[in-house]
RNA sequence: GGCCCUGUAGCUCAGUUGGUAGAGCGUUCGACUGAAAAUCGAAAGGUCACCGGAUCGACGCCGGUCGGGGCCA
């Protein structure tokens, strides 16, 4: 890997800022940005966070407001309507056009967000084979018709090794899987890999916590959403077709708020069951992130955690802190 | 007080004519390259309320005790 040596950078670094949700990434963002023009390295911060990209879903999914940005550009917030599909290779390209323009801005670029497959098509050397929405509703149809299993009895004959890899049950990847096979000619053969592969220099910082120490966080802050208003912004967005976006409309809290407005759960239900799933989205974010070995952790709670970032971003060579949830204070 | 229903995994419940138990959800772990706040996989977890009886053998049958629910007084 070429030499990291992000702040007094010969060569552009990217920050990368990652953890499960409630662990104050934006905020650890906001902090390290001021704390880095201040030392003469303006940086600018770029959304990894899918749910993010949405414009008017803001109290749901923990946006920060403008003036809460303290003056620190941000790149990929508010750029999809709430009808549009998100997807990861658009993302992709566009968080890395975002990320070289700051570099060539003379700034350092810092990407924070929750989504593990935003972040590593970013910051890993991922290259999506392209598409065919005819082809895929072709698949999706016959998904929904045969069922997963005859799917998967295609993909095993024509490639086994991406078969094996996905399972039988799971649709939503068979699909893909097939639509490449179909559009390339050649086996699906994108896996993530043990040793990662980067796409430029980067420095990646995950926010942990106990679980016992989330857990009731991340209750709290769903009540939160609710208390500031999550149901009326959400009834604001069904002009804008929110019910029909498929992306969208399957958005935590949203989903629930939704129902909560067409009247199939009540208020206590929405939200029991928003806190139910954000706490299973939190546990498979950390399962996402901790595979990857270069992740320097740093306790969420920890008071010095803008200097221990600092730190790490002036000696990248150093040893990371590891996962080791258990373990932390 | 009388009659009826009911007590099985943390929760909601299945368990055909008796051969020491299953599912969904939750929990824990894992996978993850164009919906990823998506999708999928695995594991842990139960003296089948308690006591006694008949039986080679009971979650299942009989009796009783305790706890829920309903109807009639």
């Amino acid at each position: 890997m070429p030499g990291l040596n992000p702040v007094p950078g010969a060569d552009p670094t990217l920050v990368v800022i990652v953890g499960p949700t409630g662990t104050g990434k934006s905020d650890l963002s906001l902090d390290l940005a001021e704390r880095l023009a201040r030392a003469g390295h303006p940086a600018e911060i770029v959304n990894a966070d899918a749910m993010q990209l949405y414009r008017g879903m803001d109290i749901g999914t923990a946006k920060l407001t403008v003036p809460d940005r303290r003056g620190i550009p941000h790149h990929l917030l508010d750029v999809l309507r709430v009808t549009d599909e998100a997807t990861v290779a658009r993302y992709q390209t566009e968080a890395r056009t975002a990320i070289t323009d700051i570099v060539s801005r003379g700034s350092v670029p810092i990407l924070v967000g929750g989504s593990g497959l935003y972040v590593s098509a970013v910051v890993y050397d991922f290259q999506f084979p392209g598409t065919d929405p005819a082809l895929r509703a072709r698949l999706e149809a016959e998904l929904v018709v045969q069922g997963p299993g005859a799917l998967y009895t295609r993909l095993k004959a024509v490639d086994p090794a991406a078969a094996a890899r996905i399972g039988a049950g799971n649709g939503r990847r068979l699909v893909r899987a097939l639509e490449v096979v179909e559009l390339t000619g050649g086996p699906h053969t994108a896996a993530l890999p043990d040793e990662p592969v980067y796409w430029m220099p980067a420095v990646t910082l995950g926010l942990r916590a106990l679980r016992a120490d989330l857990t009731p966080r991340l209750d709290a802050r769903v009540e939160g959403m609710w208390a500031r208003g999550l149901v009326e912004e959400v009834r604001g967005l069904i002009p804008s077709g929110i019910e029909t976006g498929v992306t969208a409309s399957r958005a935590i809290g949203y989903a629930q708020a939704l129902g909560q407005l067409a009247g199939t759960h009540s208020q206590a239900e929405a939200i029991q069951e928003t806190q139910q799933i954000t706490r299973r989205y939190a546990r498979r974010q950390v399962s996402w992130f901790k595979r990857s070995p270069h992740t320097h952790w740093i306790d969420a709670d920890a008071a010095d955690r803008v200097d221990q970032a600092l730190t790490r971003l002036a000696d990248p060579e150093q040893p990371v802190a590891h996962w080791a949830p258990d373990a932390a204070s």
